[in-house]
DNA sequence: CAGTGTCCGTACATACGTGTATGGACAACA
DNA sequence: TGTTGTCCATACACGTATGTACGGACACTG
């Protein structure tokens, strides 16, 4: 019985890596290489038979854990939504410090890269222009990202609509930011970080 | 002798619209639907097909235009490259008012989306992630635009670093918004073009 | 009115994409 | 040790992309 619509997914046992044969390559590689390939090429390079030769297999594999390539788009989305805002959430609505320090540490999110994958936002904004769904879905993300800015710039004392306005070139900013694929060293990056925080601050 | 290497370009005679033929498309109708293919879904696609069937005809005309697909997409970068750009650095380069006058000329350019197509900008941005050439290409032409937007900030008594930071800012806002394809009236963008002002040229 | 060049449609050959059917290797279990 | 379930390779059917060959309709020219 091939291709049952989901193999039970975590109570699988972990199998112990026999000599005789590769370990399985389970949901998640194909997942990750997707995810990679997205990234790298755009939602039209995946492909299930390049999946395949960067892992090493054959396509027969992927159509057991999914029933077809959109199955993995739609979970590869899924994934993006979950994973891609977690951390930007935990600092700006956690209340460890007073909000200059928040927005710091957001930040220094941006320029490290920790927890927040710039080039998975970027492949994703990409894959919108070409899906009424993902569009919707990044809609969705960015403006719930703006609220939570605009929230630490009023926490800042600023006036609704310049809070407004401030959120907005921040976050704009960071997307052009990575759109552009700038390359730039992180001591770079931090050697101009007081001079963006004085630009978009406004104090 | 089908597929010449290019036919004579601009000497070929305007053939007066006879009823019984229509008028022949000829290379430009053949960039135009591919520049708004390359906007609406991305570079791969551009297929030839496609591109025949929203031009009511078969891929066979193409082929005597375009030695073959990649010759199209050369020339579609050499436009953007071309055409894109030239708004852009007319305001900024012409001397016709000072530099917070330039300054705001080029704002009203992004909102009216007049001598400059936004979403040009951010197709071709995309087509560089899997095209070394493009990449190249729509760097240099990044790097072009802030350098002018740089000498601009210093033309309006920012200092050297500061006006690097400024300029990037401006430039990488711009770059965010159309990237997040934010929908947004004409009407609403000029009530919060003071604030944008303000904000962004930090006086 | 024949000849030539322009523009485009049709018909291949070829390559490559998806999804399905099927069988085999291996581990876990009775 | 046979049986079952998991994971993957192979083979096939089918759709569709590119590029080439070729021919036809039309305008222009001598």
């Amino acid at each position: 019985m091939p291709n049952s619509p989901r193999p039970p997914p975590a109570t699988r046992k972990q199998r112990p890596q026999g000599p005789s044969r590769a370990a399985p390559l389970g949901r998640d590689a194909w997942l990750r290489v997707a995810r990679q390939t997205l990234i790298r090429e755009g939602i039209r390079g995946i492909e299930i038979g390049k999946l395949a030769r960067k892992l090493r297999a054959t396509r027969g594999g992927f159509y057991w854990f999914f029933n077809a390539r959109q199955q993995l788009l739609d979970e590869l989305l899924a994934d993006w939504e979950q994973t891609n805002s977690a951390t930007f959430k935990a600092i700006l609505e956690g209340a460890e410090s007073n909000w200059a320090g928040r927005m710091d540490r957001l930040a220094r999110m941006f320029i490290d890269e920790e927890g927040f994958s710039p080039a998975y936002d970027s492949a994703v904004r990409d894959w919108a222009r070409v899906s009424r769904k993902v569009a919707s879905t990044v809609r969705r993300v960015d403006e719930q990202r703006i609220a939570l800015l605009a929230r630490a710039f009023r926490g800042m004392d600023h006036a609704d609509d310049e809070a407004f306005v401030r959120a907005r070139i921040f976050y704009f900013h960071q997307v052009g930011y990575y759109a552009m694929d700038v390359r730039e060293s992180r001591e770079d990056r931090l050697r101009l970080l007081p001079l963006y925080t004085k630009a978009l601050m406004g104090r």
